[in-house]
DNA sequence: CACCAGGAATGTA
DNA sequence: TACATTCATGGT
């Protein structure tokens, strides 16, 4: 478990204040091409089971690269992880070739796969607390804290926040601590906003658009 | 901490 | 055309 860290409130004001403008200069991320699908609300189970797709799909990848293998996913039927988990990895790499690692990617994807549907689906899945699944995810092998956080907010719309390589950067140019580390900034973002995925959706999307072909 | 697992788009000369 | 860099990382 991790350590209880108090964070002040000039810092935690200043996370929420950055969320304002950035909400403000970009709109809802609801609104954008990119981000439109993840942020969406509801969702059904496909679409959740899509959101857990992409979530290993876009590992070390360009987000355009992952389009293309859904779609293909898509046209083939397979787009969904019962498909994923009867089919012959080749299959599948041929179809994710487009993200690279597909060898890799495709047995990640069984990986979850399999593990969802042993536990009875997705429905199955959300009756769990959030950090007993969150420990399940991490057990998977492929799936490390930012996929797993990913699959956790977008996909069972949980109030965890997502630390990515933007998000990192992010902290790093507002100066809003002096670690880095996944744990210690994740912290930092829940215990500054109110406990609502929605807003951890969308403030998420939000710092990868601002930061976006920047460095 | 360093290294490796690729494919595709974009930038540079 | 050739070569370098970057991209919604994780495992060893």
């Amino acid at each position: 478990m991790s350590m209880a860290v108090d964070f002040s409130d000039r810092t935690k004001n200043k996370i929420r204040s950055l969320y304002r403008k950035l909400l403000k200069k970009h709109g809802s991320p609801s609104d954008s091409n990119q981000w439109k699908f993840w942020c969406k609300r509801p969702k059904t189970y496909y679409e959740k089971e899509i959101i857990i797709i992409e979530s290993i799909l876009t590992q070390r990848t360009n987000w355009k690269n992952v389009e293309r293998a859904v779609q293909n996913l898509k046209m083939s039927k397979l787009a969904s992880l019962q498909s994923v988990l009867k089919t012959n990895n080749e299959i599948i790499e041929k179809l994710i070739k487009s993200c690279g690692f597909s060898k890799q990617k495709a047995q990640r994807l069984r990986n979850v796969a399999k593990f969802v549907i042993e536990s009875g689906g997705i429905k199955n899945l959300e009756k769990m607390p959030t950090n007993v699944l969150r420990e399940k995810l991490l057990s998977i092998d492929g799936i490390g804290k930012e996929t797993a956080d990913d699959i956790l907010l977008y996909a069972f719309e949980r109030p965890v926040f997502v630390i990515d390589g933007y998000t990192k950067r992010f902290a790093s140019n507002h100066k809003l601590s002096d670690r880095n580390s996944y744990d210690f900034l994740q912290q930092l973002f829940e215990q500054s906003l109110k406990k609502d995925y929605k807003i951890y959706q969308d403030y998420h999307a939000l710092i990868v658009i601002e930061l976006k072909g920047t460095k």
